[in-house]
Formats: structure tokens, C-alpha cells, sequence
DNA sequence: CTTCTCTATTAGACATACTCTAATAGTAAC
DNA sequence: GTTACTATTAGAGTATGTCTAATAGAGAAG
């Protein structure tokens, strides 16, 4: 039997802001593999890192997008990065999220307020 | 040109614990229809309702996940009604829901003092 | 009777943001 | 040469929506 939504694995719409902070906090820039790691420092991604297929989509996107630019850099441990860094747009877009990401907080309380509510009424 | 996500739309994941939470609250069940007029008390909604399709088409896979029994009902002014209300699954899985949002509560305090911190150190 | 509005549901096509599986490839240690 | 770590990409599928549009009953206005 497949496990209910309930249980809570994920919430999506956190990766882009948090990739947004990890690059304004390394302004030299990061790669795939290195933001990757450091997600580890979010709560949200405790469970399980998110997919590495889906992050590095997420970023060539976000560079299409004009939040992101990046280059080619060579390792030397390894093949060659692509180091990701933010453009101008990618700052305003992080500073918009945070704005965002407050009304979602509202807006939890307030479902969870409405989840409550009802349960102490009943008792 | 698209508007960026970071302007907040909205939030996924919502609808399902609010449709539980409305449906427990009403023992006599609910219509798609009338769950959808209800929404209108929660702030997520606030901004614009759900879209009915997608409404619709959440009950019936929610009666197919075993959260939901629905009946056909007769109405005095309109079209017969399907009629939905919670079954004991269903109410198992508003209880953690209720879990769940509070922990997706703490990732988002997490995520937005990650976004804090660093804006803080730099000025 | 026709048209309009409110009630009520459904279908099809699309978008977004993921996940899982798998492949490719460089470097270094053993 | 095999294993481990670094690094990226492709394809398929899932979850949760959106938009457009069709269908249909019932009552009121003209």
C-alpha cells in the first residue's frame, strides 16, 4: 500500500528559495553537486536530499530564467562544474520570496487554526 | 512575460486538509459544489478558489484512496448532487495532516531564518 | 417559449515541481 | 581493474494543480 500524502515527505516551492540563499551567502558562485550538499543545513531537506536530477533542472532553468548565470569550471578531483551564480534578478527574485514565503506561513496558521478549531469545539 | 513564482500564487498541498477539515466539520456531508463555496473561509483561497475540475477530480481520488464515501443525492434546485463525507481513513489522515503541517510549519521558520540570517550579517 | 442565471458535474489539454531509474564520465586510491 | 567519490544528464512517471469547454437540471424574466 502506497503511503498517504499525509504523512508529509516533502513540501515543494522551498528548492528555488533555498538555492536562491545558498548562492547569495557564496557570491564566487556553486556548483550542482555543491549546492546539493549544503542543502543539507535546511530542515526541509533532513529526510532526504532532494533528487539530484531534479536540482540540476532546476538550475538551468532558473539561469533561463535570468536568475542564475553560470560557467564551466574545471576540478580538480573530478570532470569539469558548472558554477551557478546570481544575477541581479536573482537577488530581487530571493527578496520576493521571502515576502511570499511569510503569506505561506499565514496561510498555514490559518489552515491549521481552522484544523484545530473545530477539534476542541467537539470536545 | 510569465510572472515569476516568487510572487506566491499559491501554496500546493492545502486542499486536501482543508477539504477533510470542511467535511469533518459537517457530518452530513458535503457536495463538491458546496466545498467549494466553503473554501472561501480559508486564506489560502483567498486570493482566487481552486479550480472546480481540479476540485472534482481531487474528491474522486480521494473516495478511491478509501478517505472519502460519496452518495448521490437528489436537490431542490438543481441537478443531483454527489455527496462526500469522511471515513474513518479520512479521519486518521486529518490527524496527520495536522502533524504534518506543523512540521512543514517549522521547515518554512527554518527556510525563512536561513534567508534572514545572512541578509543580517551582511549589513 | 426562449433566454438567462444559478446550481452541479465532467472531460481534455496543459503546466509545474518534483521523484525514481539509469547512463555517462573524470580522478584517485587500493 | 575495481571501487569510491565527484559531476552531470536523459527519460519516464507522479502529484497537484490550471484553463477552456461541454453538458444538464431548475427557476425567473421577458
Amino acid at each position: 500500500m502506497k503511503t498517504c500524502i499525509c504523512a508529509g515527505t516533502s513540501l515543494d516551492r522551498m528548492l528555488r528559495p533555498a538555492v536562491l540563499t545558498l548562492l547569495r551567502d557564496c557570491p564566487k558562485g556553486l556548483h550542482g553537486y555543491g549546492i546539493e550538499q549544503r542543502l543539507e543545513e535546511f530542515q526541509f531537506c533532513r529526510r532526504s536530499l532532494p533528487d539530484f536530477t531534479g536540482l540540476y533542472r532546476l538550475l538551468k532553468k532558473m539561469e533561463a530564467e535570468g536568475l542564475l548565470r553560470s560557467a564551466k569550471s574545471p576540478s580538480d578531483n573530478g570532470p569539469a562544474k558548472r558554477v551557478y551564480a546570481l544575477t541581479v534578478r536573482g537577488k530581487q527574485c530571493l527578496s520576493r520570496w521571502r515576502m511570499s514565503l511569510l503569506n505561506y506561513r499565514d496561510m498555514l496558521d490559518d489552515l491549521l487554526g481552522h484544523m484545530r478549531t473545530t477539534l476542541s469545539e467537539k470536545s
